[in-house]
This record gives structure tokens, C-alpha cells and sequence, in this order.
DNA sequence: GCCGTTTTCGGCCCGACTGTTTTCAGTCG
């Protein structure tokens, strides 16, 4: 399968981008834009979809998308696409994605004085023709010099949650410090927990009088501000990280706080649905005519549109809206509903803290079990595991169990999984142990075809419980591996096995499309702290939120049960 | 291009800020 949902959606972005340019119906770009964010998200590969009608099916997606996505999986090719390509010229998409630069700009620029790439922008600007153009001014000019200047940086990176948590919890504290200042939240995707985040959306409240945003520019990690207003200022943190704060006055933080966290999607949705009820959303409130009817809080606003309350990792417009209306949504998993953890490492392999350490961090966190899953031996982990260390540390294991009340350690291995799909252990030793974690640490790069057999093969044996880390992705560094993920959650599921959301606040693996579909398929998750030290038992908070996005409830975690059911269920697995 | 308890045609979310303008278009989120 070549033709992957990621390519559609560049396609389809690239339409989006060529149709602007040229001045084309602005609903129709918003539709192939739309389009794209949606194959995007899709969990399963499109291209299989093609010959049933459930494409047609996907809001978003009718008659005639379906048909260009049918050409497109079984040709390769896109003939809209390619004669778009023909009309404009292949360095203008570029100019489009410089700021201030929209379709209307660079139109201009091509029509009147063939510029039609950042090069010939850069030549036009020297030869001051540009100036000549009607709306391009002096400050304007100044500025496209000065992104033309920096050597292209591409699209700006997305920092992983835990790295923004970083920048945005001081700045919270900052704000909340300010006088006049009410109420701060960090909004947008930071609170919706996507595992990346690419600007801090920060909301104020503030009283009358005061001069929030003059205080945010003092902020000693602000390296610029790029617009400040009355109520919204923008501009980039000293980490490079983008920024956008607003104020609103008390009465509206509500509906403010619901269109600043987004999803972009999810808002869209919310906005028409008031318009059909003959209302108006806006971040000042929910109005009938000019009267507010809702806004100082977020329920308000949803409950008057005939909605739950929907949580922000929840709002991507994948359903949630439709499930909140029927009063459906599901209630999500918290991190109190943990009841054990198992997935964790100790000095036996290559982590930090002994068994005992380990207990006592998994007791604070109110844990009641967990699993001990060191490492097998391997080529890469030093201290992995063989059949004798792994023997003598249950030996270890059972003797602290005689001595814990109220806690108990199950017996456990990360075993890894090898090339060609056989287990670093025998299935002799592997049967000895409560929990058997299996996970891939090596040959990333295998074609799908290849990848896809070797976990499969690894489920087929009798012993397995859980697929750790099943993408094997690590964020900003190692993207996910070429996997058909259908076959591999249908396997899982038909084994009764088991599929792992890794909190290690890098990994955050499964991610949430995935998630969803798993437990739409009726397979159960195992949310890990894949702890290396006493402190990372603290990545269950991590994975809690990750599985929350993949709308998980208590009933779809393993380890939200208790023990014995844990155990019985584990047993299911074994063949 | 999508979509339909007002519609198969005629709508399509809403507002802030900037820069270049004499009242607003373009861009952005």
C-alpha cells in the first residue's frame, strides 16, 4: 500500500494552497483544507476504504472528494492537482507561507510583476519595484525583507507538552501575580493535552483599569512582540516558542476560554450550531440578538446550545459534539482511577531505583501493584535480564511480597522483539511471569510489509500480555514506524491481549487517533509510566491525558481494575 | 466542495490587529 492518509492530506493541502492563489471560491479551499485535517486524523488507511461507501460516510468527505481520493489511492495520481501545478508557477506556494503573505499578496506580486518565487521576490524588493504595487507600504516591504533574510526555517516546530508545561506554568504564575489580573488560563491545544504543542494561547481575565497585556510585555522571557492591542497581544518567547494572549472582562471568559482552546474545527461546529438556533457565538459570549445569554463560564456556553459540557481533550470535532448532544459523551478516565502500574523499570536493568524505591514511589502515588518489567537482554540495554537474573529477581520479588501489606508486585519482563519477530526470552521463562510486556527497541526502519509481520508474529505467542509503545515514535526525534495498525489492533483484540499507552512524556504512545479506534475495535489499554526512576511514576499523569484524548473511559483500562481482576484478565491472554 | 427538522440551492464562524488607508482590505487565529 502506497498511498498513505498523510499524502492525500498534502495533496489536498496543496490544492487548497494552489486555489487560493488563484482566487478560487474561498468555501471550496476551506473544503479541501478541512479535507485534509480529516484524512489526517483518520485512523485507519484511507486507500482501504476506497471500494465501500464509508468514505462518503465521513463528514466532510462527499461525492466528489470520495471519487478524488479513489483516484488518488489507485493511480497515484490526481489530475485536479496536476493541472493546478501546470497553472502556477512551483515556487509560489512559498511565497504563501511567509507572514503577511495570504493569496491576495501574492497574486499581486505575480500578476503585476511575475514574481513567482521567494528568489524573485527577494531580486523585486532590491529593485524597489514592489513599492509600486498598490497596499504593499514601506513597513510591509521591511517586513518581507526580513523574513526573506532568515534562511527558510520551514514551518515553526512543535514543542512536546511536557517541554511547553515548561514555559507556560511560570508564565501562569506570572500573570496570576499581575494586579488587576483575575483569572489566567493557558488555552488551546496546551489544554486540550496534545502531545505537541505550537503556540501558548493565554487567556486573562482582567478588572477595568488594568494593563494585563503591558505587564505580559515585560515578561523578561518575551523576546518580541509582533502586534499588541487593547485586548491581544502576539509575539515569541526567548524559546522560540509563538505566543497569543488576550484579555476579556470577567462576563466573558467563558465563551472566551471555549473559542481560545479550540480545536479550530470543534469551534467552527459550536458556531454554526449557535447560528442555527438563531444565536451568535463569539469569545464574548453566546447572544441572542444583542443580548448575552451565556459566557461567563464554559457549561453555561454549551449547556444553552444543548450540549454537555464537552472536555477540552475531547474537542477536536471527531464526534464529540454529535455524542454531547445525544448527552453521550464518555466519562473519561482520571488518574485517581489508576489502581496499579505495569509497566516499570529498576536498577535490575537499566533504571535508577531498586524494587523497594520503586514500591514506595508507586505507594505515594496510591497505587496498589505494580508489574516489574526490566528489560531482556538484548543487544543495547547492558544490564538486561537473561533467564537466570530474571529467576533470582523474582526470587527478590516474592520475598518482598511476603513482607508489603496492601501492595503487591507482580512479576513481569519487557521482553524485546526480534527482527524477525521472535521474543529475546524462550516461552518456558516468559511462562513463569505474571506480565509479559513486549515491545520493539531496534530495526525501525523495516518496510511496513516486514514490520507489520514481525509484530504479529511476536503476538502469536502463548505468554504475551501487553504491546508496548506499539508506534515505537519519539517526539521531535524518531517518527513511528511503517505499520499496517489495523491488523496489528485486530491481532491484539483476537488475543485478548492488551495495548499500552506510554506516558514517558516523549514517547506518549499510542497517540490519540489510534486510541480511539482500538477501543472502538473493544481492545483494553494499559496506561504505563514506563518508569526509569522513583519520579517518572509521575508519567501516568502524562498517559491519563493521552488516553483521555483517545476518548478512554475507566472500563478500558486494564489497570483501573484491581488486582485480581487484573490477573484473571492477564490469564485471558495466555494461550 | 459540503450540506440540509426552514433548504438539492444558497448558504457557509467570528473578531482583532496591521498597514495603508481617508473608511477598509488582508491576514491571522
Amino acid at each position: 500500500m502506497s498511498i498513505h492518509n498523510s499524502d492525500i492530506a498534502d495533496a489536498f493541502d496543496e490544492i487548497g494552497d494552489l486555489l487560493s492563489i488563484q482566487g478560487d471560491n474561498a468555501f471550496r479551499i476551506r473544503a479541501y483544507r478541512r479535507a485534509a485535517q480529516i484524512v489526517r486524523g483518520l485512523p485507519r488507511q484511507i486507500a482501504e476504504m476506497v471500494d465501500s461507501s464509508e468514505l462518503e460516510q465521513v463528514p466532510g468527505i462527499g461525492q466528489d472528494l470520495s471519487k478524488k481520493i479513489a483516484e488518488f489511492s489507485k493511480t497515484g495520481r490526481l489530475a485536479v492537482l496536476e493541472k493546478l501545478r501546470r497553472q502556477v508557477p512551483s515556487g509560489v506556494r512559498e511565497l504563501l507561507a511567509l507572514p503577511a503573505m495570504g493569496p491576495v499578496r501574492v497574486r499581486a506580486l505575480m500578476n503585476s510583476l511575475h514574481v513567482a518565487s521567494r528568489a524573485d521576490l527577494a531580486r523585486a524588493l532590491a529593485a524597489g519595484r514592489v513599492g509600486e504595487l498598490r497596499g504593499f507600504g514601506p513597513v510591509l516591504r521591511a517586513k518581507l525583507e526580513r523574513s526573506l533574510a532568515i534562511k527558510s526555517s520551514g514551518t515553526p516546530e512543535r514543542l512536546p507538552l511536557s517541554v511547553a508545561a515548561q514555559y507556560a506554568e511560570p508564565l501562569r504564575r506570572y500573570l496570576a501575580g499581575v494586579a488587576g489580573v483575575e483569572r489566567v488560563e493557558i488555552a488551546g491545544s496546551y489544554r486540550r493535552c496534545r502531545d505537541t504543542v505550537g503556540d501558548l494561547d493565554v487567556l486573562l481575565s482582567g478588572s477595568p483599569g488594568t494593563e494585563p497585556i503591558a505587564a505580559f510585555e515585560r515578561y523578561p522571557d518575551v523576546r518580541e512582540v509582533t502586534a499588541a492591542g487593547s485586548t491581544r497581544a502576539a509575539g515569541i518567547l526567548r524559546n522560540g516558542l509563538p505566543f497569543d494572549v488576550r484579555v476579556v472582562p470577567p462576563e466573558s471568559f467563558g465563551a472566551a476560554l471555549q473559542y481560545f482552546t479550540g480545536s479550530k474545527d470543534h469551534g467552527i461546529h459550536l458556531r454554526r450550531r449557535a447560528q442555527e438556533r438563531g444565536l451568535k457565538l463569539s469569545e464574548y459570549g453566546l447572544f441572542r440578538g444583542t443580548k448575552r445569554i451565556a459566557g461567563k463560564t464554559e457549561e453555561s456556553v454549551y449547556e444553552r446550545l444543548g450540549l454537555s459540557w464537552i472536555a477540552p481533550e475531547l474537542r477536536e470535532d471527531r464526534g464529540e459534539i454529535e455524542a454531547a448532544d445525544r448527552h453521550a459523551l464518555p466519562v473519561l478516565i482520571e488518574r485517581a482511577d489508576l489502581r496499579g502500574d505495569l509497566h516499570v523499570h529498576s536498577v535490575a536493568s537499566d533504571g535508577d531505583g531498586s524494587l523497594e524505591e520503586m514500591v514506595a514511589a508507586a505507594r505515594k502515588w496510591k497505587l496498589s501493584y505494580i508489574a516489574m518489567t526490566d528489560h531482556s537482554k538484548y543487544l543495547g540495554i547492558v544490564r538486561g535480564l537473561d533467564a537466570d537474573r530474571l529467576e533470582r529477581q523474582g526470587e527478590a520479588i516474592d520475598a518482598l511480597n511476603g513482607r508489603l501489606r496492601g501492595f503487591t508486585v507482580l512479576k513481569g519482563a519487557e521482553v524485546d522483539i526480534l527482527e524477525d519477530g521472535r521474543l529475546a526470552l524462550p516461552d518456558a521463562v516468559l511462562g513463569r511471569l505474571d506480565v509479559v510486556v513486549i515491545a520493539v527497541h531496534s530495526h525501525f526502519g523495516l518496510p511496513e510489509a516486514r514490520q507489520t509481520a514481525r509484530i504479529l508474529r511476536a503476538l502469536e505467542r502463548p505468554h504475551v500480555s501487553i504491546l508496548a509503545h506499539p508506534s515505537g515514535r519519539v517526539l521531535g526525534e524518531r517518527e513511528p514506524y511503517a505499520l499496517d495498525f489495523d491488523r496489528v489492533i485486530d491481532a491484539v483484540h483476537a488475543r485478548g491481549c492488551f495495548l499500552e499507552v506510554n506516558g514517558q512524556p516523549l514517547r506518549l504512545d499510542l497517540d490519540d487517533i489510534h486510541i480511539k479506534a482500538a477501543i472502538e475495535r473493544g481492545v483494553r489499554l494499559s496506561i504505563a509510566s514506563d518508569a526509569h526512576a522513583s519520579d517518572q511514576l509521575a508519567n501516568l499523569e502524562g498517559g491519563v491525558r493521552q488516553a483521555r484524548r483517545g476518548w478512554a473511559r475507566k472500563e478500558d483500562v486494564l489497570n483501573a481494575r484491581p488486582l485480581a481482576e487484573v490477573r484473571r484478565l492477564l490469564l485471558g491472554a495466555r494461550r
